[in-house]
DNA sequence: TAATAATCGATAATCATTATTTATAGAGTA
DNA sequence: TACTCTATAAATAATGATTATCGATTATTA
């Protein structure tokens, strides 16, 4: 895991070379992002940021969302319905979706996965751009306490 | 490929098992379902189905889904907010979509995917329940011609 | 056949997301 | 500094997939 702070550094200078403007709206958005411990979704980010900027809208946390999805600096994860996002490791990788406590581990480290796209591109003729790899279940917290 | 004929038996005799009924509007959705080559979204079995019953409404091919997938006859490939149905292949299985012909190749067969619950399980301690694997591309055909 | 219970299906609502419009920041000029 | 002009940000309004609700319909049992 990379210093929040350095991740924060290092995406308000991707924004500012790409010529994108920084206003609080999105300082605030990418701190969120860059500190956070989890995978928030839309609602969740619009929700905390609405704690400091009650003005603050919904579209705005879409489009900056997609602005830093497309300058590569966030990953979407895209949960059905729900797309929640990655801000410290904006690259293609498995994730855990603990179907209990909502909680989505990294799965990176899965060495099957590594090389996939060589072994499609050879069996089915297909190129891989792009990947979306998602595992449902229970994470170990959860698999220690009985169901509520 | 099992026999469309068969596999639309199958998940008939199913749902009379369950207490389902088999009304006109389900009858046909399910034939769409089993002998459908490719992977329908639920907009597209409606307007297919409005051909035949024009007063057919989304909801019932909503529900209709729900309970098969719910019976296990039928696999819902969660795309961002437009979910394909696979009703001949009604277990877990990677999927290959191509981002120019919007076509959705079955990719099972890929070893590296066989026992990864198993290495889910030993390297992170987390129990897989179910997946959701989606690899976005180029299909073989659409590598052969040029973009648009 | 009549009463009862369960499911079906249409309308209307919901919610995430996006298109369009409006507001604002900042550059350049006098 | 004050004043345009332009580009981008942010808000409002719209969209579209999905779901909740509830009357209608069908099966079941007596």
């Amino acid at each position: 895991m990379t210093d929040p702070e350095l991740r924060y550094q290092a995406i308000l200078e991707k924004i500012q070379q790409r010529g994108g403007r920084l206003t609080s709206h999105r300082l605030a958005l990418l701190r969120l992002l860059a500190v956070s411990e989890g995978h928030p979704n839309a609602a969740r980010l619009y929700e905390e940021l609405r704690a400091q900027f009650p003005t603050i809208s919904r579209a705005t946390v879409y489009k900056t969302l997609a602005m830093l999805k497309e300058a590569g600096e966030v990953l979407e994860i895209e949960l059905h319905n729900d797309s929640h996002y990655d801000g410290n490791k904006p690259f293609a990788h498995p994730h855990l979706v603990c179907t209990r406590c909502q909680r989505i581990l990294d799965g990176d480290e899965l060495a099957p996965l590594q090389n996939i796209g060589q072994q499609i591109a050879r069996q089915y003729g297909f190129l891989v751009e792009r990947e979306q790899v998602v595992f449902y279940g229970l994470c170990p917290d959860c698999q220690k306490t009985p169901e509520a």
